[in-house]
DNA sequence: TAGGAGAATTAGACGACACTAAACTCCCTG
DNA sequence: CAGGGAGTTTAGTGTCGTCTAATTCTCCTA
């Protein structure tokens, strides 16, 4: 009964993953909350910047000690680097995990999109959860039904299977010039509401367009789309959400 | 900050989910541990037998002492009706709750096998896992995507959105008398070695054959495939777990 | 440069789920 | 019909992940 019992302890869901050996190898599992945590500290520390306990803490939802407390188990994992009071930045095991998490919830919104007809307003929260349910297997066969696609519904980059990702340095339509010719590539927000509006309106990404003008004060941006010459008119605080590649001018 | 703090609460993963009202209405989000306790009590309970908790405790692998205390939380929630020392049987709800999950499974092996190239030996796993995270309405598009498929890749039975399941009376290929005519509808192991054993030599659901020959003392029973006339031997232990449908005789 | 405001951490708890060891029940068999 | 063994439950722990309240730290500003 005791080889049984063993068996059983192992088999069922890791509550302490049972490291042997580096953290590298065949990937111990991580939890759900952990797989949050880390997704959260990737978005936060942009080039090199710490993520606060506070961000994090917003941004999950969660109150600001169990940050700390998870950011010190997720230090002894190895997963981040902690500055008591300061906040935590990935370690390259961190992002290699956080990566994979991404990579999965971006492949799981285009997929739901494309094969099952979901609208991108819908996808957030279905790819919220299943990321931290599908094995990569399912997720790599899910890439190659889309013919290895470069970016999710919102024009987010999607990581490849080895943990690389683009980067590319995007501006804001709110803050492009007037006269730039620029292309839609990603669209920065989740909230329903604001992504049907602009579905609605053909803002999306791959979208080509010159901005024709640009009221004072906080006013709203002008663009034409490039192939057909329609006009629309962006407020804003949805012209901050729309970051685009330019050809200059 | 209070309310805010009362947000977040409800928010994050329902703990203790929260019962305003009757069970029925706004689904009240079971754990996974629920689930699975559910599903292993609807399939050790046939027709009015009651699940034991040394059964459960087996078909989980978990201890004994796990069951008991999960079914006494089961039974407060209304999804069980509990014997002490005897056992548990599904209430209507528990039933179901289970149904739902188990629509949820099969559906899954049926998309990951159709739609993504999966082998039927391999998505036993994955359905398990993602079975508790996908949401019902991607279920249905599945289903949609799939026809509404009445089987799984095993030809179990898939109950409907609205908790309705088919019941066949199957018989054993290995209890099915010589010179019978029948249908093999339903595989019951989800061992890969075994399924890709049944699979290379064409026995998976939907095959016509007629029993040629069985062998006395546990021997092997001899099939002629229906249309093509083929032949087969199948031993004693896989013959039992193919369940027929029959034109007798 | 001494407060203080705000952020982070520690302290103490809880709920969900799991485990082992020990006690208890039920029922079968001698 | 009285053990005794199989099966079940109780008792006591542990871990994960969360919370609130209280404490500690940092850094800006008066």
């Amino acid at each position: 009964m005791n080889a049984q019992a063993t068996r059983r302890r192992q088999t069922r869901r890791s509550q302490t993953p049972a490291r042997r050996g580096p953290v590298r190898p065949s990937l111990p599992e991580l939890s759900r909350s952990v797989e949050d945590y880390l997704k959260a500290v990737y978005h936060l520390s942009d080039q090199g910047a710490v993520a606060t306990t506070k961000d994090i803490a917003l941004r999950l939802l969660v109150a600001a000690p169990s940050v700390s407390i998870m950011l010190k188990r997720l230090a002894t994992l190895g997963l981040v680097k902690r500055v008591p009071y300061q906040g935590a930045q990935l370690t390259r095991e961190g992002r290699q995990a956080a990566l994979r998490t991404i990579r999965r919830h971006r492949v799981l919104e285009l997929y739901l999109t494309r094969h099952l007809g979901f609208a991108w307003d819908t996808v957030h929260d279905e790819a919220e959860r299943l990321e931290h349910a599908v094995s990569d297997l399912v997720i790599d066969r899910m890439a190659v039904a889309l013919d290895n696609p470069r970016y999710d519904p919102h024009g987010d980059p999607i990581p490849s299977a080895d943990g690389t990702i683009e980067s590319a340095s995007l501006v804001s339509l709110a803050t492009a010039p007037v006269g730039s010719e620029l292309e839609l590539r990603q669209v920065t927000t989740q909230d329903p509401e604001r992504l049907r509006f602009l579905a609605g309106h053909g803002l999306m990404p791959g979208l080509h367009f010159t901005i024709a003008d640009r009221q004072p004060f906080g006013g709203p941006t002008t663009v034409r789309f490039r192939p057909t010459g329609a006009v629309q008119v962006v407020g804003m605080e949805l012209a901050q959400l729309l970051m685009c590649l330019g050809g200059t001018k």
